[in-house]
DNA sequence: ACGCAATATGTAATCGATTACATTGACTGG
DNA sequence: CCAGTCAATGTAATCGATTACATATTGCGT
């Protein structure tokens, strides 16, 4: 019953076409059950296939059909857990279309970025969801000119790619009025570097938020982190505390930044909330798990994912078709830390 | 300066043999540095590379070589941060080497992994790592008779792969040791279903210092998870401190549990470790930063992936040669949880 | 200036599939 | 019984590279 010969492995379509005793047209027909085949003749091809343990060779094929039938997906860090899950609906619908994804870790690295967007002029892969910084995105779109791909969570405006993504601006300043009306007026902010098009929204939400209620961002309650890990949010809580006039409110532009946030107040002995409010933005899974509990702004990371395979998909189907940029909407998940 | 024509993007090796008047051999030859080609010659084939903007099919390549160049890496959960440091170590050897890597979360499932397993048949993939549950590798072991394929954390000895992990007997040994050091006779187990080779392997661990102590485990103080999430640990938790005769020390196997038990315990109003102590197991970021930290026992995740990909790529190499299976050393991190 | 070796380049088969087109055979109606 | 249809299958070109082998070019010694 199971397959035998195939020793070595590389069956080819001839040897099946020959032990079949058809031609190898007959045999590709079956194997895509396009055209029409005689019951019969499809009987002995598969019973030809079944008998040399057949596979075919997808290099072959898709070099005939001129496609990979993989997507490239590129985020900075695959370790981020807020990455994972967006990459967890890129994959689930990639899947149910056929598609298998090569997920690649960019460091947010243009150098790196573009020797995987190589993979798409090389035709190993037929399109992209790139969840690099905007910037990193801008620079290279001059080369990314005629090659499928979409924007996730980080997008270029001025770029005419489609992309999908949250109102970060809107979703910071709901984060800042919540801190606000908790009766907090020294708040500082914990953003990354400016090459993310989120910081630089988030800030311009937080600074909306400020405004409406008359507070203002004064630079020593404002520290820009390089990195997203917990060291970074425990070094910038560090700084945050020992400024003359301490704030009283710490938003954080990302969870991870938040929870090293609460690790250094804890370690400076300082009690969250009591002494000082933390808040996050995206909603991992952890964010529930410390003490306190994260409060934070849900992103719908799953949908996000979701929505870009979606996306491009759509664009390689039908690549002359302009697709819409999308914004999928946040929600203010309150829990312990604010 | 930069590429013109190159609109649809489609160029292909004879059409710059054609613009630079050579043929394609040597096209072929100045591309891949093989072979002698006069400078001039060389000069004038870059200098038509250039102006068609030509990027090689390397689907074509690959077909005539017989290799694609990609290695596959099966985890049962991208989301687990464990296994997220694992892929970065697999990533950088592999990309040093000129390869790059499909990463595929399985969630374990022996019908998934067979799919991607299938890539590697249909010369999509040139070898894989798989990370899935010895249980699942035994079952699949006879189809995959022939692949080049290495194990990695998870490996059944019946089956003769390459592997690479560690004593998890040992290190869990180590940690129940610590435990029993501390003073504690009545101790805990939240373990995964034994599906996991690890599993199996750190509750015998657990036995083992159990029983030097004269100490045993009794049903009541196991529990057995089927995931291995924050939720599921506080769960867990939540039994274990129903009990009639609650433990005074949770081993949990891994970091991601013991997180969840903490919570479980603090929404019981347990302290840890005065109360309860926690002991985790892998050590990933998360573990150092929550309160109190976490006492675990590290794995040394990001050598686990480097050495799994170099003995992917030595098997690839050189096929007949047997790769031994390799084993590295754990550590045991003492913080506040135990 | 000649012949021969070494160097440089071209020709064409090949990898394993898909697919347009050609061919074969069976069946139909008149 | 024949022409015409339609269904089933085969033939061969093709995708875009690599590479063994053939051929052309060059340089050198004498």
């Amino acid at each position: 019953m199971a397959e035998s010969g195939a020793s070595g492995g590389a069956v080819s379509i001839s040897e099946v076409a020959e032990q079949a005793g058809v031609s190898v047209a007959t045999v590709s027909r079956v194997m895509n059950g396009q055209g029409v085949v005689k019951p019969a003749t499809r009987d002995k091809v598969l019973a030809a296939v079944e008998a040399l343990g057949y596979r075919m060779n997808h290099l072959a094929r898709n070099l005939r059909t001129a496609e990979s039938r993989m997507l490239l997906t590129m985020v900075p860090d695959v370790g981020n857990p807020f990455y994972a899950e967006i990459v967890r609906g890129i994959d689930s619908v990639a899947r149910q279309q056929g598609y298998f994804v090569l997920l690649c870790d960019t460091g947010a690295d243009p150098g790196r970025e573009r020797s995987y967007f190589d993979l798409l002029r090389t035709r190993r892969a037929d399109g992209a969801i790139c969840l690099d910084p905007d910037t990193v995105q801008h620079a290279l779109a001059e080369e990314m000119n005629g090659v499928p791909w979409v924007a996730c969570c980080e997008f270029d405006p001025d770029v005419a790619v489609p992309y999908v993504g949250i109102d970060n601006r809107a979703a910071a300043a709901d984060a800042v009025r919540h801190l606000i009306a908790q009766g907090h007026t020294r708040i500082a902010l914990i953003n990354t570097d400016a090459r993310y098009l989120y910081a630089r929204q988030r800030e311009a939400g937080m600074r909306d938020a400020l405004a409406e209620a008359g507070l203002t961002l004064p630079a020593a309650w404002h520290v820009t982190v390089d990195s997203l890990d917990f060291d970074a949010g425990a070094e910038a809580a560090r700084q945050l505390i020992s400024r003359d006039e301490a704030p009283t409110a710490i938003f954080a532009v990302s969870d991870t930044l938040a929870i090293g946030v609460i690790r250094g107040l804890r370690e400076a002995r300082l009690a969250v909330p009591r002494d000082v409010a933390v808040m996050g933005f995206d909603d991992i899974a952890m964010a529930a798990q410390i003490d306190p509990p994260l409060t934070t702004i849900a992103q719908p990371m799953r949908e996000l994912g979701e929505t870009a395979a979606r996306l491009l998909l759509q664009r390689l189907a039908q690549p002359q078709l302009a697709v819409p940029g999308v914004l999928l909407p946040h929600r203010l998940v309150k829990r312990g830390t604010a």
